[in-house]
DNA sequence: GTCTATAAAACGATAGAC
DNA sequence: GTCTATCGTTTTATAGAC
């Protein structure tokens, strides 16, 4: 046996179940559905997941979670400018949700929206992915001169914008909603740099 | 048979049902649950939801939506100064998110996300209901001499930072992100008028 | 590690007495 | 309109051959 052939099978069910759960949500995703399009057998999954659908659903969160990381770090890569990423990113996002005719979005928005009150263990894991994706929004804001204060919670907002925006596009079909907030959010990066002092910081009143 | 013994028994289910599909989603709601939380017998259910599972889940997000929008209207009270409105809906959302342990926000998110892509009848019900809040804050935007295009947009930029600061804070148990999309919205509302060209007198003062 | 057959429980829904 | 008993299906999970 190979390392090739060791992960292969497992790697198949979880990107099924990225696939179906992203879409239907934890409860509305059934193993048989994630069996069928990974077109794998039935005890092929306990083997690779002991822990079940719980199991499955946690390592699911995660891989989702590490799959948007690279998509925001690879947006906002270090030394470009952030005015440029935000818009970037929004503008992707808003084609990305069309070209999927609105039933992709966020990877785990909407399994978390759903385990957030029944599964702590899938809660902090979920959790963990939302903070590490604005812990790389905060650093490229500080980088880019903005008050790490600041940047934080700049990042937050981001953050909202994006997800709130992503349920509405969903449920209205229409990307419109994506794009609003992405220019929202471009000028408020626009302008938190504009506020930025250049050395000692001074308090806002 | 007198007007209230006739919806009392309807009106047990569809509150219990808003209770825990606002926590859990549709899939993740048992109809057995819905029975236990109301204090109804199975064939209740069916006699006044003959739609079954579909229907409730429908009725609900309709419920959902109106409640909402009542308190939409209360506190973007006509004649209410905007910005106060706006940071007093912030302020009072983060309030409710804490108060329930950070089970309970949004009536219908999670299940308009959860249902988004499986049901296009219930899916249109949720957007119904979230553009009628909508509607509302860009009535609110056009009274306070805000330009319609972009009060609509202004409605939206809100939609979206309450609704992704809903699922960040459940999500991590804070309910911190509602407050910095809460200063943020009120500042984007605030600069709105600013730009506003036309007087931006509120009705009371 | 792969696969099938099946167990055990939960699910949505119905029938029919009252 | 209320309530109980139960149907048929689907679900998660396991057992055991290969």
């Amino acid at each position: 046996m190979n390392a090739r052939s060791t992960s292969t099978t497992r790697d198949r069910i979880l990107t099924a179940s990225t696939e179906l759960m992203r879409r239907n949500g934890y409860a509305g995703t059934g193993i048989k559905a994630i069996l069928a399009l990974s077109d794998t057998p039935y005890g092929s999954l306990y083997h690779h997941f002991p822990g079940g659908k719980e199991q499955l659903g946690t390592e699911t969160l995660r891989q989702g979670g590490l799959a948007y990381l690279a998509l925001v770090e690879s947006i906002y890569a270090p030394g470009i400018d952030v005015v440029t990423a935000t818009r970037v990113f929004f503008e992707e996002a808003a084609a990305f949700v069309e070209s999927t005719d609105y039933v992709d979005a966020c990877p785990i928005a909407t399994i978390a929206g759903e385990i957030a009150g029944i599964s702590d263990s899938m809660r902090a894991v979920a959790a963990e992915a939302f903070e590490s994706w604005m812990a790389v929004l905060t650093s490229r804001f500080v980088a880019a001169g903005i008050d790490p204060s600041r940047s934080h919670e700049l990042a937050v907002e981001l953050f909202c914008a994006i997800e709130g925006a992503f349920l509405l596009a969903r449920t209205t079909r229409d990307a419109e909603p994506v794009r609003i907030a992405g220019r929202a959010a471009e000028a408020a990066v626009q302008s938190s740099i504009a506020d930025a002092p250049q050395h000692a910081h001074a308090l806002r009143t």
